[in-house]
DNA sequence: AACAGTAATAGTAATCATTACTATTTAGCG
DNA sequence: CGCTAAATAGTAATGATTACTATTACTGTT
C-alpha cells in the first residue's frame, strides 16, 4: 500500500472525530478544502483503513457503514430514536467457550447495545 | 396488524430454517410455490415481523439484513472468509454498569464474532 | 533530476438492497 | 352481504456502495 495525501487525509477525518462517520460524512467533511477529492475515493480508503485495521467498522443496521477511529476494542450503544452512536468504554471479553470451539476460530467481536438515548426517551 | 396469509408463509420461511436468510433468500424460497407473491411484500413484513418481536434482524456488515426465527437472546459468529452465520447459544448480560447510565436505556445487545470457519481456515 | 512502472485518484456510470407509489385485492366487522 | 381500511402486486425510485477508465503521482532505479 502506497502513500497517498488523501488517504491520510481521510484516515485524520476519522481519527480526529469521536463521531462514527460514514462514507458520506466524510466526504463532506473534507470536500469543501479538497474539491477534487471523490467519493468513491473515501469509499476504497475507508475500506483499506479498516482492512489494515486502521479504523474499525461499525454495523448499526442504519443501511450504512459507520468507522470508528479508535481501535480500542470497545462496544456502542445505538439509540432507536436518533440513530446516535455512543462509545461504551468497556472491553467485550470472548468467552473461553466460545474460543475453544472445533467449527470456527474467533478473531474479534462487535457488540452493540440498542435502546434510547436520554433526548429521545418514550 | 391484520392477517394475510403473506406474513403467515413469511414467517413460516423465517422460522422453519436454521440459515439467517435476507429478504431476497426468503422471496426465492417462497416464490416458487406462490408465484404472485411479491419482493415488496416479503420487504415489509419482515420488518413488521421485526418489529413486533417475532424475528431478529442481524447486520454483519454484508450490506444485507439477515433474519433470524429464534427470538432467544443468544449471539452469533460469522465467517470472513464465506460469511456464513453460525447460532452461538451463549445469552449475552447486559453488564451492570451500561443499564445503570443516566445519559441512555439499554434496551437489548447484539453480539457477532467474526473469525473464520474450518472450511475457510488459513 | 529525468524515467519507468504501477498503484491511486477523479469523475462518472453501474449495481444492488431497499423503499415508495398506486391501483387492486382482501380481512374482518356491522 | 357490503363497507372500510389495511395489505398486496407490480413497478418505479432511491440511496449506499462498487466498478470502470483515463489520468495523476508515489517510489525505486539510473
Amino acid at each position: 500500500m502506497r502513500y497517498s495525501h488523501q488517504r491520510e487525509l481521510i484516515l485524520d477525518a476519522v481519527k480526529g472525530v469521536k463521531t462514527h462517520p460514514t462514507a458520506d460524512m466524510v466526504y463532506d467533511s473534507l470536500h469543501a478544502e479538497n474539491p477534487h477529492l471523490s467519493l468513491g475515493t473515501v469509499y476504497r480508503n475507508l475500506a483499506l483503513l479498516a482492512m489494515s485495521g486502521e479504523i474499525t467498522p461499525i454495523y448499526t443496521g442504519d443501511n450504512k457503514v459507520h468507522y470508528d477511529g479508535d481501535t480500542d476494542p470497545h462496544c456502542h450503544f445505538v439509540c432507536k430514536g436518533c440513530s446516535k452512536i455512543i462509545d461504551i468504554f468497556i472491553t467485550p471479553k470472548i468467552p473461553d467457550e466460545v474460543l475453544h470451539k472445533e467449527e470456527f476460530k474467533v478473531e474479534e467481536e462487535k457488540t452493540i447495545f440498542y435502546g434510547r438515548c436520554r433526548d429521545c426517551a418514550v
